[in-house]
DNA sequence: GCCGTTTTCGGCCCGACTGTTTTCAGTCG
């Protein structure tokens, strides 16, 4: 499904590949042959844009949206509409027609671009992209390219150490999991901090914005600049470190093991605020916020800010003032982001929604939701105890009076039990009853004297089928129902998503648990039709979780925040099957964050009598 | 080719590093 060739990826490698052809040799279908360097930029935005969208962009054309996706316009809209039509489109066709498909296949290889690539195929006449990289190593190793001009012997090395990683590591694109990449970076920082040098060290990029998965490490030291050398010197000496992939006075780059990039820049605390800022990304996100700022009259660079179009620089406000840039131009810098988005007129945007989906417009306009805070959180009603109830996958390891400590602990005003369903093979249906009924009494018994008030829930699979597995007598012994999708995860959008609205239907089923079924990295999430998803949970009152586990973190963010759009509710749970797992609340927050959600639409930052009645109702 | 809270025409993000170069092109983030 998700690697055909109307994919989102491979829609967007597709306009790559177009704006690539029209760097090398310009437009074929048109009189003079020629491209404007901003239509090249044009299809690479388009490209960028459908990469990062939150659902198919194949779907998003069949429901009559294609124009409203940012960047796409009248010129690649219809070649891109007759392209899903009928599998190709004829201008692109003509323009991907002069050169050799080995050509994109060795820009995929990090180090080469479009112009090496090209002529590298050219001359040495490589067309085939089955073969090109193994190729071109062999032309390389005898000396062939080291000969050609604008190349030389230390451009040949480094091709033929591109192309061996390359091979090695071919498309395994390797992301981890927000919270281990917190842990990766703790080292990293605790290395930096060694040098009394450093006057602060912050973790950026996609680690600040809590993205769910992360690429690189990118981190930043506040120093004075006459230290930057010595600071870049000692991190290249990190003991993790395996290869320095690129390294200045203020910035550097290597590679950790597990193939981890490390990026390490270096600033002055007077424009901290700026580098900040430009480091925290997204990159999107900056390009927007350096268009913006432009239509002002600055320009906008991790310096700070420019004049531009004869605009004259006045250092007002709080935290600005007036510099050097390296070039030697005057710039206002500024010490922190806080006082570089009030320069510009905008309200402070919290790093989890810069992602350029409509944030800075909200900034201009005042509006910046206060987002949920991990304080906000009043309880966890996905927790798995130790109470055996022959369930159909993992007990918990601890009491259910471990778990109310716990939440005591936490600061929680109550809780709720969410064990999985009883197994249904070698059970009948008296007997799932009667364990339910046992389990209820336990729990009222054991919890007589509770410091917090507790919900009885379960967490219940999801059959293929869409019944549950829990016969509708043993409801009476549960406050609410968690259900979840655990098997059959590759039906049809159609067949999933009626198998899902028919679970929804039961009565007491109050949430959706980890509704896409993903693991980060080990498994893709189920195919929904969302907007009925959402339309359905709407109209009843179903939460639909944010699972905090760290291979989860799901609900998705982008999912999230549609949602949250179309007026859903939510609820963050852990999912934890121990009581020391109750902390990963913050995990969830995050995406609930990057999600754009205020405490209001999460259910369980509700009062207890507000919640209370949620749950019987 | 796309776009609009100073524009339906006239703009289009910014800088660092590397290698091959005597002033810059290519690539990357």
């Amino acid at each position: 499904m998700a690697d055909d060739q109307y994919s989102n990826k491979q829609v967007a490698h597709l306009l790559r590949n177009i704006a690539a052809a029209y760097t090398l040799i310009g437009d074929p279908t048109s009189k003079d042959g020629k491209v404007s360097r901003f239509r090249i930029i044009a299809y690479e935005k388009a490209a960028d844009a459908i990469e990062h969208l939150s659902r198919e962009i194949r779907d998003i054309w069949q429901e009559g949206k294609l124009y409203k996706v940012p960047g796409i316009g009248p010129g690649i809209g219809s070649a891109l509409e007759e392209f899903f039509e009928k599998g190709e489109s004829s201008h692109f066709n003509e323009v991907l027609k002069g050169i050799p498909p080995s050509v994109f296949r060795l820009m995929e290889v990090p180090g080469i671009g479009p112009k090496k690539a090209f002529r590298l195929v050219m001359h040495f006449g490589i067309t085939d992209p089955e073969t090109v990289i193994s190729d071109l190593r062999n032309i390389a190793k005898t000396g062939q390219i080291a000969e050609l001009e604008g190349f030389g012997q230390k451009s040949q090395d480094d091709i033929i150490e591109a192309l061996d990683v390359f091979e090695r590591q071919d498309r395994r694109e390797e992301r981890m999991p927000l919270p281990y990449a917190f842990e990766v970076s703790e080292e990293i920082s605790k290395h930096l901090a060694e040098l009394k040098e450093v006057q602060q060290i912050d973790l950026l990029g996609s680690l600040r914005r809590r993205v769910s998965t992360i690429g690189d490490i990118d981190i930043s030291v506040m120093a004075d600049i006459g230290d930057s050398k010595k600071i870049v010197d000692h991190f290249l000496k990190y003991p993790g470190k395996r290869s320095i992939e690129g390294a200045g006075d203020r910035k550097a780059s290597i590679l950790a093991a597990g193939n981890v990039r490390m990026d390490l820049r270096v600033q002055e605390k007077e424009s901290y605020g700026s580098m900040l800022q430009y480091f925290t990304g997204s990159k999107a996100h900056n390009i927007r916020l350096r268009e913006y700022a432009l239509k002002k009259g600055y320009s906008l660079s991790e310096y700070g800010l420019k004049a531009a179009r004869g605009t004259k620089l006045e250092a007002k406000g709080e935290g600005v003032s007036k510099s050097k840039h390296p070039d030697g131009e005057e710039i206002l810098t500024f010490k922190t982001e806080e006082s570089l988005y009030a320069f510009l007129g905008l309200q402070y945007i919290p790093p989890e929604m810069r992602e350029d989906t409509g944030e800075i417009e909200i900034a201009h306009m005042k509006s910046v939701p206060v987002l949920i805070d991990v304080e906000d959180i009043r309880g966890d009603f996905h927790i798995h105890s130790s109470y055996d109830v022959k369930p159909s996958h993992d007990l918990g390891i601890n009491t259910y009076e471990e778990l109310v400590d716990e939440g005591v602990e936490l600061g929680y005003s109550y809780i709720g039990f969410a064990d999985h369903n009883p197994k249904q093979s070698g059970l009948s249906n008296e007997e799932i009853i009667h364990i339910m009924k046992d389990r209820k009494e336990h729990i009222d018994q054991v919890l007589s004297t509770s410091k917090i008030p507790y919900f009885i829930g379960l967490e219940v699979d999801i059959l293929p089928s869409g019944e549950i597995a829990l016969p509708e007598k043993a409801f009476d012994y549960v406050d609410y129902l968690i259900v979840s999708v655990h098997s059959s995860f590759r039906m049809p959008m159609k067949e999933m998503t009626e198998r899902v609205l028919k679970a929804l239907s039961y009565p007491k089923v109050k949430i959706f648990g980890h509704p896409t079924g993903r693991l980060l990295g080990a498994r893709e999430g189920i195919d929904l039709n969302w907007d009925l998803i959402f339309q359905y949970v709407i109209e009843n009152h179903i939460a639909l979780e944010i699972n905090a586990g760290p291979s989860r973190l799901d609900l998705p963010d982008t999912l999230v925040k549609e949602g949250n759009e179309l007026g859903a509710t939510f609820i963050v749970n852990t999912d934890a099957h121990a009581a020391s797992n109750m902390d990963w609340m913050k995990y969830g927050i995050y995406v609930a964050r990057r999600g754009w959600l205020t405490k209001e639409k999460v259910v369980n930052t509700w009062n207890y009598d507000k919640l209370k009645k949620w749950i019987l109702k």
